[in-house]
DNA sequence: GTCTATATATAGATAGAC
DNA sequence: GTCTATCTATATATAGAC
C-alpha cells in the first residue's frame, strides 16, 4: 500500500474541502472519494473537527518549510523577503488546494486559541522577526507590527490567488516582480 | 411593525452567517433567531441560495454606496483614492457583520457567475476606473491592472479584519495613516 | 485497522390551514 | 403573509464483527 488510508482520507478531504468547502462537506462524501468505510474515518479522527485540525496544522507546516526554505544564506533583508515571498508565492501556484483551504480555516475564524498559537509559533514568527529587523535597520516603515503582518498574509493570499487563477503569469518574470515590488512597497516608506 | 419579516430573517441570517459561517448555519436557526416560522422564510426565498444571494447583492451595494461617497468633489487622484478607502474603511469598521459575510461570500466562491458580474459592474468598475486613470496620469505603476485590483480588495479585508480586532485603534490617525499609506505605496512605483 | 450495519439528530423544503 | 405539521434525505457518529 503506496499511502496509508489515514494520509487518502486526508488527501480526499483536501480536495472535497477546497472544492464545496469545510462545512459544505460532509464525512460521507470524504469517505466515498478515499475509498474507505466510514469507521476507519473515525478509527483515525475522534470527530470531523479534528479531522480539519489536523489537516490543517500539517498544510500551514508544509508551507512553513517550503518558505524558509534557502532563506538562510542571503545577505541584505530585500534578498531575504524577496526569497521567502517567492517560496511562499511557488508553494501556493503548486498547491492551489491547499492555499485555498488555509483561506478557508483563515475566514472562518475555526481553530481554537491553541491551535492558532502553534501555527503562529510555526511560521509568523518568521515574518514578526523580519518585520522588526527591517524596523530595527530602517529600512521597513514604522507601522503597527500587527497591521504590517496582517496585510502581508492578505497580500500574499490576494496575489496567490492571481495567478492561481492566470496560471500562465505564474513564471512571467514582469508580473512576478510587480508581485514582489506592490508587497516590498506596501511594507516601505 | 418597525421591520419586515423578511428584513428579521435577513438581519438574523447575517448575524449567524458571520459568527458561525455561511454553511454551518441552517435554516431553522435562522427562522428561531428571526423569531418566525419556518414557511415565513420558504414564502420569501425559494430556498437558502437565494437568500444568501439576495443577502450578499444588498450588501455589497451598501459597501459600494458609502465608498464612492462625497468622492465625486475631491481634486487629485490621491485624495480620491484616500477618500475612497476610508470610507470602506469606515464601513467595515461600522458593519463588522457585513465585512465578515462578504470575505466568505470571496474565499467560499459561492456566487453564481452572473451573480459574480453584477457586484463587479456595481463596485469594482469605481476601483478599475481608478486605477487606469492612476496609470494613465503616470501616479500609479503599470502593473498588471488584475493583480491590482485583487491586492486592493486583499489589502481592504486584511486592514479591514486589523481595525475590527483592534477597535480603539479604528479612530487613531497614526494607524489610519499607515494602512493608507500601505495601501497607496503598494500601488506607486 | 478496516469493515458493515445502524442509531439519532438535524438538514432543507413542502402542504395546507388561517 | 404567516403559521403548524410533516416529509425525505442526509448529517455525524457508534457498535461490533473480522
Amino acid at each position: 500500500m503506496a499511502t496509508s488510508k489515514k494520509q487518502q482520507i486526508l488527501d480526499s478531504a483536501l480536495a472535497l474541502f477546497s472544492q464545496n468547502g469545510i462545512h459544505a462537506t460532509s464525512t460521507s462524501s470524504i469517505v466515498k472519494a478515499a475509498g474507505v468505510a466510514t469507521g476507519t474515518l473515525f478509527h483515525h479522527f475522534p470527530n470531523k473537527e479534528a479531522l480539519i485540525t489536523e489537516l490543517y496544522l500539517s498544510v500551514k507546516k508544509d508551507l512553513a518549510q517550503q518558505a524558509v526554505q534557502t532563506t538562510e544564506q542571503v545577505p541584505t533583508l530585500k534578498a531575504k523577503a524577496e526569497c521567502f515571498w517567492n517560496n511562499a508565492l511557488d508553494w501556493a501556484i503548486n498547491n492551489p488546494q491547499k492555499l485555498q483551504f488555509c483561506q478557508q480555516i483563515s475566514t472562518l475564524q475555526i481553530l481554537s486559541h491553541q491551535n492558532r498559537l502553534q501555527v503562529f509559533r510555526q511560521e509568523l514568527s518568521f515574518l514578526i522577526d523580519l518585520i522588526e529587523t527591517g524596523q530595527q535597520q530602517g529600512v521597513l516603515a514604522l507601522y503597527p507590527i500587527e497591521l504590517m503582518a496582517e496585510n502581508c498574509e492578505g497580500l500574499f493570499f490576494s496575489t496567490s490567488r492571481y495567478f492561481i487563477e492566470n496560471e500562465k503569469m505564474s513564471n512571467n518574470q514582469q508580473h512576478r516582480d510587480a508581485a514582489f515590488n506592490m508587497f516590498w512597497h506596501a511594507l516601505t516608506k
